[in-house]
DNA sequence: CGAAAATATTTTCTATATAGAAAATTATCG
DNA sequence: CGATAATTTTCTATATAGAAAATATTTTCG
């Protein structure tokens, strides 16, 4: 028989300090839909495997980790964070068209979208390009951060450090590591209006 | 002496595949100018288990690599990033005009844009928002991150969790908190064609 | 310099945990 | 219910955990 001490061991019994990766591997599994044999599949991780995670009853080797991470496409560090979705009151910002904030810049005239919400992770904004040379506007910028940009109209020229100048037309768009020299240049054959591009930067000030 | 084999089998042992976590764990280590006895006190960790790990003898199991990461005070995806300050090769995408990658999930047919670029910290594709009501989509969506939206074309009510919903039309643009529960639908008064829009989500969703 | 002392790192060895195939159980659907 | 799919359990090989011993390296001092 076993003794009371153990019983109660046995029954208060904590998690496993790896309780965290069951959670977390359960609910991106669960919001997608997935089945461990499906999720095993894209991962080559055994369905024995996943499923004694999701019960903490097992953790992951470094190994599996890394695979787990590219099979669901996510960041391993999801894996170790307690709370998923850092808690942050929900927010919402409709911004209609042409009502954003203007401004010009040395480089572009822009108008920022969404200035409602403060602390966001990305900033969008729409530039119309005048400047037709790089000259113009004092070369190629750098800054820290991502930016994606979604040609609206007209014709740009972009220019990277490491790369030969592109050309892109509405409806092209690009990606860039901003801290690689870039620039934007409009091309303007005859009377065509300045480019208009939709961009948005990663760069979120906290 | 060493047998001719023995010397063969050293030479071309493959490392494990945990062997970005020993040059990660040795590179912040000496960076910092800590000996082993001294991380194994921040950690808890025997100084045997890390020097196998700096050797690619072994690699750390879930429970201490959250140890480690507390005790270094740094993120757990330091172990599992290749190049430590993002060093990435390619850091430019094109996408051209409906050259994107397409798909269809339940609730939208989508392009994702840049594909060609891993580890970004945007994800931005196009949406064609075809369902006209909430029921066909299975409600309101969550997930982590932020994402903002730009109508290119058509007509669609943003529906949100805490908010009444609103039209957008081309040209307008909204950013919201994706862990807020959020559902695009369009508008088609008789034959108007779907919405588009331009969607970039901060965080890769799941 | 060079040898002893101190310190740092690696190796050894056993307990324990994960890996993964296969079987058993449970849930789901028609 | 019966069939099928999903999940959990079982069981053995292999890997990590960690204390202790063995090396290797650095420091100290004659």
């Amino acid at each position: 028989m076993t003794a009371p001490l153990e019983i109660f061991r046995e029954n208060v019994r904590q998690d496993i300090p790896g309780s965290t990766l069951g959670m977390r591997l359960t609910e991106i599994r669960r919001s997608r839909g997935l089945t461990l044999k499906e999720l095993s599949a894209s991962t080559g991780i055994p369905v024995s495997t996943l499923s004694k995670v999701q019960n903490s009853q097992a953790t992951l080797s470094y190994e599996n980790l890394v695979k787990l991470s590219v099979g669901l496409g996510v960041d391993v560090g999801e894996f170790f964070r307690q709370h998923p979705n850092e808690l942050r009151t929900t927010r919402r910002a409709i911004e209609r068209k042409d009502q954003g904030r203007r401004g010009t810049a040395e480089r572009y005239s822009f108008e920022i979208l969404a200035t409602e919400l403060a602390r966001k992770r990305m900033v969008p904004g729409i530039l119309t390009i005048t400047a037709t040379s790089l000259d113009e506007i004092g070369g190629l910028s750098r800054h820290e951060g991502e930016e994606f940009i979604y040609v609206l109209s007209g014709t740009l020229r972009l220019h990277t450090e490491f790369y030969e100048p592109a050309t892109l037309n509405a409806g092209d768009s690009a990606y860039i590591d901003s801290t690689m020299g870039h620039a934007y240049v409009a091309v303007r054959k005859g009377r065509e209006p300045p480019a208009r591009i939709l961009a948005v930067c990663s760069h979120a000030t906290y």
